[in-house]
DNA sequence: TCGTGTGAAGACGTTCACAGCT
DNA sequence: AGCTGTGAACGTCTTCACACGA
């Protein structure tokens, strides 16, 4: 985020969603694919998408296209997806517990190596399969096991305390199930996610 | 969206954190607060907020602040959260069912009034205990109940398919968790969840 | 001729800075 | 004096339009 050529985030949203319509692409036998239709496929303007890809230097064939593989590959490259990435998850109530039951994170390349709650025993109830422990042993287990991105689904109220702990201990990105604004240091990337907003965009945006 | 006046989107969202914030400070028994407080509780520049205020009218007094109580409820009264909107959900698998479970969703004005699954029996031993259907009645019900709200979290093979049946079904907005890109009439708002593109866009920017 | 890569234009969003009300 | 409301400046993102390579 703060280095000179870091792709803009808005940028990344749309690279992942392009090397989706890749893959599909790739499943499907397609060699070579234009601007115009990656970027339908991706809902987006086709001079955007050749913008975007240019982030990643020229990877085009003028009066051809693009060729999927190798666009794909590319992808994933900048996308840092080539290896499987260790994620903790902190919270495993209702929504915790979904997501660590969740397929789609794997298929993406990560890997949720543990979860932390304050009451594992009701956690474990509701059949999670991942190694689960104490919040407490947080910090021991980021000790000996070097996670940078963590999950964050605990109540509003606990999710600046938690934050606090998990930057001590070494994250470095969060991905943030809480309504609650977090404040942690600028070197320290957020993703909020806020179902009940998304839900108030809706209802406000449907006239 | 497509209103002449309509406020834009990414304003919205920071109403829904303002209002959160506003309530706080009424739990707390504050009557008045200045748009620099407030803004740093929300996490944004004073100015702007100020700005995004001034779009549901004049609220605030020069010298003073922001009456806690009057925004808060002028702001319920922008995103339409006055009354319970009713909302339904379709493909209760894990995270679809762990939504249903969910509180966060009634405390900010929505209920979920039914959930339509292809396999109902196993959505219910997920502990659903919201009126829970087979996929194919989805139709019926909406003659019967106006609802204009749905959450989608079915897989992504299916999404679109889905989705076309909502439309045709007379759903307004589609909050869409889906990682597949939804393709609907211009009228129709969709805002989508990705959570693999969420880590995604997290790990790049861990530098 | 087809489709990429890209400067330039345009739309949009944010921040500044200050006039004006209390 | 304090704080809102807001034009104007600034910055970022998107789209246009076309030169250029295959």
């Amino acid at each position: 985020m703060s280095e000179k050529n870091a792709i803009p985030k808005k940028v990344i949203y749309r690279l992942s969603t392009y090397h989706r319509c890749l893959q599909r692409l790739a499943d499907n036998g397609i060699e070579t694919v234009s601007s115009g239709t990656l970027a339908k496929a991706a809902g987006v303007n086709s001079s955007q998408l050749r913008k975007d890809i240019t982030y990643l230097g020229q990877w085009g064939t003028r009066g051809l296209g693009y060729p999927v593989e190798t666009l794909a590959s590319a992808l994933r490259d900048a996308l840092r997806q080539e290896k499987l990435q260790p994620v903790i998850l902190v919270g495993a109530g209702n929504l915790g517990s979904a997501l660590l039951r969740y397929q789609g994170f794997q298929k993406e390349g990560f890997e949720v190596v543990a979860a932390f709650d304050a009451d594992p025993a009701a956690a474990r109830k509701r059949g999670v399969n991942v190694p689960l422990f104490l919040e407490e042993e947080m910090e021991t287990f980021l000790l000996e096991n070097p996670v940078r991105l963590a999950i964050l689904c605990v109540p509003a109220e606990f999710a600046q305390g938690v934050a606090n702990r998990l930057v001590r201990a070494g994250i470095q990105g969060i991905l943030n199930f809480s309504p609650a604004v977090l404040e942690v240091p600028k070197e320290i990337v957020v993703n909020s996610v806020d179902l009940a907003s998304e839900l108030e965009n809706l209802s406000y945006f449907i006239r």
